[in-house]
DNA sequence: TTAAATAATACTGTATACATTGTTTCTCTT
DNA sequence: AAGAGAAACAATGTATACAGTATTATTTAA
């Protein structure tokens, strides 16, 4: 029994350019290091209290993720996004979400979309009571529950990619009051299209989602 | 004048990471490396003559297109994929071949046509003339200027790491005399498509060629 | 005062040494 | 002889030192 007692975490190793990594990542994600600003290696590695080699190899991560932009023999940047970019982005995205959509309406098991449907009604309780960060994780939650009932995971790895690209400049996008009862509608047609195993209608209620969430995103960009 | 005698190549430095990465790609996409096979750091440096860290730099390269595997602590292996994986690489893939195929058809210059239609003259040629290497290539040119004329580097991107994927089980594929009449056909319809600016019937004719494709590669796992 | 050249500096690129961990082999015990 | 345990070994993780290059600052000349 007390072989038990030091196992309190079997994976609790994380190598160093992976805490490196995580660290930077939400960094960026979070704007505390904004599009543009160098990340000198030397620098970070003494701010962190590492050593050059693992955020060497985290910078690479990054840049793998295209959240920083690295230069031979110049050094790495975050990287700013154009709105060329950004339109790109959504452009895949919203071929990929179509294809989950569809892909869900005709894999996804009962249990996966009772578990849907909560999570649905959980979002719609968060958006009466106006908790944002909640409404941000739930729509995020709702949409990876599509992406598990694919079975693929190159698909999901990919979307989630995107995702995170876009993740600065959609922050700011759930808090707008205005577009919350269109994202429901999208959501209940989502669901409608799956419990009817209609991929057609999936993929183009998806289509219609993103496109709103496109244009919205858009704006808000030309509004700063 | 004499200040030009060296500069052959004004960009001919390469960072040895890369010379490494590219070394070892080219070794696993041609098969001298195989699925499985341990890629350890050490004796990867000797045999390429340099240190083990621009080894370990290029091996996390490789782990970010999915060409290796890499587990904390124990090393690098060539990665092997599964049908599994091939299916769903093959799904995504036509995803983004159609929404290609259908940006192309709104986008298309003239000017970009006509080389489209030049480089399916040389396919054409290449079949009658059996050249297997130049087959290959030219199909590939066929679908990087489809993708091109989006003017989406993100999908760009995304679509050629999912072939590079791919590679190692495509070679066998054009190789088969009786699927060329097929693909010609595929190939006509998309250029059809464009020249139509029929959006929706370029999507159509891209799908049915990747389910043409896929179908095929799968055949040729089973057969072996 | 400005522009060009040169020197100083600061950063990345690469190699290597040390630390840690996982694996294998050998020995000892049952 | 078989299994457990310990020790030797081999590989990755991390730190550091040195080399080479880009950038910046400084000095000199026009």
């Amino acid at each position: 029994m007390e072989e038990t007692k030091f196992v309190i975490n079997s994976n609790e190793y994380l190598p160093l350019r992976d805490v490196v990594f995580n660290t930077l990542r939400d960094a960026i994600l979070t704007g505390k290091l904004v599009p543009g600003e160098r990340l000198m290696e030397n620098q970070l590695a003494d701010k962190l209290g590492v050593s050059r080699t693992p955020v060497r190899e985290a910078l690479r991560m990054l840049a793998l993720e295209n959240l920083v932009e690295l230069v031979p023999r110049k050094g790495a940047q975050v990287l700013d996004m154009s709105e060329k970019d950004i339109i790109n982005i959504l452009e895949v995205r919203d071929a990929l979400e179509s294809l989950a959509t569809s892909i869900a309406c005709e894999k996804m098991k009962n249990e996966a979309l009772q578990q849907l449907k909560s999570v649905e009604a959980e979002f719609e309780r968060a958006v009466e009571e106006r908790d944002v960060e909640r409404i941000i994780q739930l729509d995020e939650d709702f949409h990876d529950l599509i992406l598990e009932s694919t079975e693929n995971d190159k698909l999901t790895q990919i979307y989630q990619n995107l995702r995170v690209q876009l993740y600065r400049y959609r922050m700011a996008h759930l808090k707008v009051d205005s577009t919350i009862p269109a994202i429901i509608a999208h959501h209940r047609g989502i669901l409608r299209a799956i419990e009817n195993h209609d991929a057609e209608e999936g993929a183009t209620v998806a289509h219609g989602h993103i496109k709103y969430h496109t244009e919205f995103i858009l704006r808000s960009i030309h509004s700063k």
